[in-house]
DNA sequence: TAGATTGTTAATCGATTAACAATC
DNA sequence: TAGATTGTTAATCGATTAACAATC
């Protein structure tokens, strides 16, 4: 099941499966789809019948689990659990990692008090802010505190990462600051583009792009609906 | 400039450009790079400069741009302003496209009082949830309705989308209920997948999965970096 | 005119799908 | 064993990049 071939270097050099990010980006659709399977209290599923649940082909599924290991079996399927173990140790959800929400403003809250970071393991230790009303108080249940103690606060604790909800223009001066103070990743919602090469991770969201994206559409839906309208009752 | 072989067919039957969707998903970049030119006063651009500033080949822009029509001029590059308001037009931007919001909570209210619709030539012209509470209150400047009035409001009301940030397990048979009063889009943070084929058009927009995106990267880093301390001073 | 840069075709690359042998 | 379904290779498809002729 585990491949022979990669091990073959110096001692057991780990083989970086170096997987595409077009297959990563699909993991976190997988994670959420066994988590319901789970909830329904199935056991075993084929590719075949997720393809029909998830809207892909069943190729695919088999193509992008296949990069990760043999986590299925031949003639039986998938074992939901297994499966679900297996991609939330690829995703981390186990791995204990950390945040801090730069920014208490309405997104940085709304984030705060979702639940989607403990869903998916990662611990929101902090929060920071320079509005002295926020300092201080508790958003969920995490403590907001003065971005002027952002350096001793890396003196006692470890951050993963970074959610940056402040504002557009001090995004790139105070990623740089938490870069120095050793971050690892980036969960960028400024709308400023950041980017460090091997220094760090950056998640560039862009919300407004989706909107817009979704704009597109409804115009050409619209555009669509004016022409048949014109050709059925004018002129 | 104009393509003459497409309008051969009866009458000026529209060429629908069927421009696929990697490319439309870049158009957002272009108008926020094209903003940031605009603002700084440049009047043109070529291909070449706006690639290096971009991240992305010369001959992507020239391509993408090319799938709508020669929006460039041989020997010069692209009038940064002309350039804006083509990428505007395909985008809705000017479009007077009209936007409730399903649900007043965090997100909801978060939305509602950035400036990413107003930007973008998206109208908010109401919110609904079914809070007694917020119930005839302001968000931003927009008044929050119940969900009861929601038929009687489109009755006075074009709308065109409908953000959905209300929660997961009543977001199919609320959206249900909107396309059945006409909405086209939805704009869907509620983590349930919705899908109407021609119905509507649906932009799912999951958060967690941005964020998974990051812990994948992240532990991977971490296993990297464990790897060379080992390496360098282990046993 | 010469120089620059687009529009557009052709070549390359990568991702998806199909097919099937391996195997549970 | 026969049936099912994976793992994996090969074929297809689409998207990106390179090249260059058109043209401003």
């Amino acid at each position: 099941m585990m491949d022979s071939e990669h091990n073959l270097n110096t001692e057991n050099e780990i083989e970086r499966p170096q997987v595409s990010p077009a297959v990563i980006r699909r993991l976190p659709r997988y994670f959420r789809y066994l988590r319901e399977l789970i909830r329904e209290g199935k056991m075993r599923i084929s590719s075949g019948e997720l393809s029909e649940r998830m809207n892909v082909t069943a190729s695919q599924i088999r193509q992008d689990l296949n990069c990760f290991g043999g986590f299925g079996q031949q003639g039986y399927g998938y074992n939901v659990n297994y499966l679900y173990a297996k991609i939330c140790d690829l995703l981390g959800v186990s791995a204990g990692l950390s945040a801090i929400i730069i920014g208490a403003g309405d997104l940085g809250r709304a984030l705060t008090r979702s639940t989607m970071f403990e869903k998916r393991g990662v611990d929101i230790i902090a929060m920071f802010d320079v509005d002295e009303n926020l300092i201080g108080k508790t958003i969920g249940d995490v403590l907001v505190y003065s971005m002027n103690d952002l350096e001793s606060f890396f003196e006692t604790h470890t951050v993963d990462m970074a959610v940056l909800t402040l504002p557009k223009d001090q995004a790139a001066v105070e990623a740089e600051r938490l870069l120095e103070l050793g971050v690892k990743g980036f969960w960028n919602f400024t709308g400023k583009e950041l980017s460090y090469a091997s220094r760090a991770i950056v998640e560039n969201v862009h919300l407004g792009d989706s909107l817009m994206f979704l704009n597109y559409d409804i115009c050409r839906l619209k555009e669509a609906e004016e022409k048949t309208e014109a050709g059925s009752d004018r002129v």
